[in-house]
RNA sequence: GGGAGCUUAGCUCAGCUGGUUCAGAGCACCUGCCUUACAAGCAGGGGGUCACUGGUUCGAACCCAGUAGCUCCCACCA
């Protein structure tokens, strides 16, 4: 048969993962087996699949395939998240290009579109899902804003809410004064500029205050937005300012206004920065709002919705705030407030959306209070519980959650779950499931109950994927603690391990703890692995608006998927970012290449029962004790989650000791066949190496599991019993070291000398024991391409030599030796040992050191000298006689 | 401003309880090879003041303190 020299991935993964599929290898129902499970971070549903995903769903599948085929019943839920504000804004866009304006619709039109969208976009990511080989169950695949889902998230609201932990508050919000919306955090650029500080003075109040009998005492403010003054109520200094002390306690006219408001001190303020004296703002700042709260102070409202001066400000009504701001600042001059103006840098906040500066803004949302909620979670990762991948997080995480403010659950936004709280024409309200359950209770509340109006806002969309890993198996079960659960619930909860991005650790991870413990009483999974940052090779985040993504797609077509999984993996030890750079996948690439060929040279063989097996024993015992060896290196590596360390260990062992080695080791010369016991033996370790790359590198390992042996239809690599490790045979290993080393200087020597590898070299051992290289003797001529061994018990004069141990090997190249360079060569390695057994000695000749040190380290130094003493003699012997 | 962390070879990173796994791995690089599985390869090789300065110790990449630089998270500059 004919194989191509490169291994073509195209070939066959579309048909393994259709096979796969199925034969329902990845699907999974509750049975007397332990189950292992994760639930994806569910992806935006109208995203596309990033580098992010593609490290993130590589890890999962590396995890739940591995414990696949250790036994357990291996469930993978996939899903996605409905992301209402980044989906919102998707439609939002969408509708402009038709033409269609948001404000010129209604709720049920937009959502109709926006359904829609969902569900012509909404299936992408997950079909690429299957591009990478992810072996989600996608017979359980969800859907945040599912029917029963959503209906989940109201449970919990309104259970949360009757428990006292849900209330309604006042908070300022970033209000885009041209969307007329408030945005989140996330969604306001800052971005720095130049603006104007100006320095006004308010008079300081005289004693009985009144209007008529006025101070002559003033105190100058600084501020970037004047217009801001009518709606002061407070000047601040810091409490240890020598210029104000005097001051605290004390009343200014606010200017135009007259309004008398106090001199209040709080450490909050810079006593560097302007005058030290800053006037409080509360309605329209967010600092201001803060010391507000705490000083007890009035909040004025002069901004209204679209950014212009309300009604409140007394002034300038129904101008917009920048004109007012040029305006206010002429006529502060004209009456002899202000002071002087300075030119600053300072940071505006703009709305991603639409550009226009941020005003914060008051208004009335929706809260969860944190105190009660965080206290068990945080809990539960202390007392390790909930184990963080890498443990450093821990105290970032204790941080957060020690000092969490309260969760504004509300968006102002109409993709979402909507907040069941229906009020009524008087602006009473009540949470209800239904309008009919609203109905029921304005009545036992005695409050009119016609015309009810349902709140317009949804609800933050981590308030519906905090539940995830309950309510992908039991939506209905989100009404309060001890619900009885389906059999999903009781079999899959809690799941073991969750892998995502750090920087939705309080976003999600700790809020599905929160929800673990608040419905389920039980923790929603052990492990929490955190991935690193996908980078550029410029250290910068991967991002779509700087370009420099690539599509992983793309880089499948172009390295294959199990070579991209395995470039992915290679570079990310958790918690670490990853500068990615597609040479990782070229070596996956390169890898499962290299891979294709130990199985071509392998299927090439012709087989046969009449040759002995000379040394290939040897070769087999070996490579069971490497591969022994490795197994143990990997329980510890996947215990720990260090999966790059652990796909390095199974490269090396599969290049290194198993194609470079064993290969090498036992192929027959060209033309001849192989013993047929070594033959068995060779297919059996392809086969356990073929599994333990298998979670790494799926579709490779599955096709060439099927090439090695004919199999039955359900005889799958990805359902095969995982290689368990037997006892690690040391000593061969060690003895075979020594025979490579050996074979490694007869190279140096072919290699320095410059001699071609398939001239047959002379080699002479001087040895006190000459069992190991008589028994190996098949080994070293084959592999050093040298003549049968001479045992010497004079050196070999005039020849290339090196040491061993103990032991002197002779290369007799007739005249091809250089003596001088020889001469150079071990005078070099006689001051490296003399060098050595000096710093050895030094240690030895301390007193301290040989009373202090454990005995161990010191019979090791102690053998580390009498081995130096003994290599210096044999060199300086050697050098004596080379002449 | 508050918090967390990082700095080891050209790059990406291991180095766990201070001492033979102590200075390592992969990639890159250099030299020689189209050797009948693989040039996406084979064989060999070079390369580091473990950020800096002190301290503890018989002994420090590792523990402690300080300095410098970098990264992330949170809060944001009136």
């Amino acid at each position: 048969m004919m194989l191509s020299k490169t291994y073509n991935p195209r070939e066959v993964e579309d048909k393994w993962y259709q096979y796969w599929l199925d034969k329902q290898f990845f699907k999974s129902t509750p049975d007397h087996r332990e189950p292992y499970t994760i639930v994806i971070p569910p992806p935006n549903v109208t995203g596309v699949l990033h580098m992010g995903h593609m490290l993130n769903n590589t890890i999962q599948d590396v995890l739940i395939r591995r414990a696949r085929m250790r036994g357990y019943n291996a469930c993978w839920v996939p899903g996605t998240d409905h992301a209402s504000i980044a989906t919102e804004a998707k439609v939002v866009a969408m509708l402009k290009e038709k033409g269609i304006n948001k404000k010129d619709i209604t709720r049920e039109e937009f959502l109709g579109y926006a359904w829609e969208w969902k569900e012509k976009y909404g299936g992408i990511i997950l079909e690429q899902l299957k591009k990478i080989g992810a072996s989600c169950d996608w017979d359980r695949t969800r859907f945040t804003m599912d029917a029963d889902m959503s209906e989940a998230v109201i449970d919990t609201f309104v259970h949360l809410y009757n428990k006292g932990l849900i209330y309604r508050g006042v908070r300022m919000v970033n209000w885009d004064p041209q969307g007329k919306t408030a945005v989140s955090d996330e969604e306001v650029i800052y971005k720095e500029v130049n603006s104007k500080l100006y320095y006004v003075k308010y008079r300081i109040a005289s004693e009985e205050e009144n209007a008529e009998r006025m101070s002559e005492d003033w105190i100058t403010i600084a501020t970037t937005r004047p217009e801001t003054i009518l709606g002061d109520t407070a000047v601040c200094v810091h409490p240890h300012d020598e210029r104000y002390e005097h001051l605290i306690g004390k009343n200014v006219i606010i200017p135009f206004v007259n309004r008398v408001v106090p001199i209040i001190a709080d450490t909050y303020i810079d006593k560097e920065f302007g005058t030290g004296a800053l006037k409080v703002t509360p309605a329209h700042d967010i600092n201001d709002y803060e010391l507000g709260l705490k000083h007890n102070l009035q909040v004025i409202d002069t901004i209204d919705e679209d950014g212009k001066m309300s009604p409140a400000a007394q002034f300038y009504i129904g101008m917009d705030r920048f004109a007012c701001r040029k305006q206010i600042a002429i006529d502060l001059e004209e009456k002899g407030f202000l002071v002087k103006t300075e030119e600053i840098k300072n940071k505006n906040g703009l709305s991603e959306r639409t550009n226009a500066v941020i005003e914060p803004k008051l208004s009335v949302q929706w809260f969860v209070n944190m105190k009660e909620l965080a206290k068990p979670a945080l809990e539960v990762v202390l007392d390790g519980e909930v184990k963080l991948i890498p443990e450093k997080f821990t105290n970032t995480y204790r941080h957060w959650m020690e000092n969490c403010k309260d969760w504004c659950i509300s968006r102002q936004l109409w993709w979402g779950q909507r907040i069941p709280a229906w009020y009524n024409e008087d602006g009473q309200f009540v949470v209800a499931k239904t309008e009919a359950e609203a109905v029921e209770k304005f009545k036992i509340q005695n409050f009119k109950s016609n015309n009810l109006k349902q709140d317009e806002d949804v609800m933050d969309t981590w308030f519906s994927s905090w539940l995830w890993p309950i309510s992908v198996f039991d939506p209905s079960v989100c009404k309060g603690v001890n619900q009885p659960s389906n059999e999903d619930l009781a079999y899959y909860y809690p799941t073991n391990d969750l892998v995502t991005a750090p920087e939705i650790l309080f976003f999600w991870v700790a809020r599905m703890i929160m929800a673990g413990k608040e419905f389920r009483g039980q923790v929603p999974f052990k492990n929490v692995y955190l991935t690193g940052i996908v980078r550029d090779k410029q250290g910068r985040k991967m991002s779509k608006s700087l370009g420099n993504s690539p599509d992983p797609i793309e880089l499948i077509e172009k390295f294959g998927a199990d070579g991209v999984r395995m470039g992915m993996l290679l570079a990310a030890p958790a918690g670490n970012d990853l500068p990615f750079d597609e040479s990782y996948c070229e070596q996956g690439r390169n890898f499962a290449n290299k891979i294709w060929n130990a199985f071509r040279l392998v299927k090439g063989w012709e087989v046969t029962e009449n040759t002995a097996q000379t040394d290939n024993a040897l070769a087999i015992e070996w490579f069971d004790a490497r591969l022994n060896q490795v197994l143990v290196q990997l329980e510890e590596q996947f215990e720990q989650y260090r999966l790059s360390e652990a796909l390095m260990s199974v490269y090396k062992l599969v290049w290194d000791d198993f194609c470079s080695w064993y290969l090498e080791w036992i192929k027959p010369p060209f033309g001849e066949p192989i013993d047929a016991k070594t033959y068995e033996a060779t297919i059996g370790y392809f086969e356990k190496l073929l599994k333990i790359l298998h979670p790494f590198m799926p579709f490779i390992t599955e096709e060439l599991w099927h090439e090695l042996r004919e199999r039955t239809e359900k005889e799958c690599i990805i359902v095969a019993n995982y290689p368990v490790a037997n006892e690690v045979n040391t000593a061969i290993i060690a003895d075979t070291n020594t025979i490579f080393e050996l074979i490694a200087q007869i190279r140096t020597i072919r290699n320095t000398k410059q001699l071609s590898p398939k001239e047959v070299l002379p080699l002479a051992v001087k040895t006190a024991d000459r069992s190991i290289y008589e028994r190996f003797t098949h080994t070293i001529t084959k592999l050093a391409n040298t003549q049968a061994i001479v045992f010497v018990d004079e050196k070999v004069e005039n020849a290339a030599g090196f040491i061993i141990d103990k032991d002197e090997f002779f290369v007799d190249l007739g005249n091809n030796i250089d003596v001088a360079a020889e001469r150079e060569r071990m005078l070099l390695e006689l001051n490296y040992a003399k060098g050595f057994l000096k710093s050895v000695m030094a240690k030895l000749g301390n007193e301290k050191f040989v009373a202090n040190a454990n005995p161990e380290v010191v019979a090791a130094e102690r053998k580390k000298q009498a081995d130096a003493e003994g290599k210096i003699a044999l060199l300086e012997q050697s050098i004596a006689q080379l002449s």
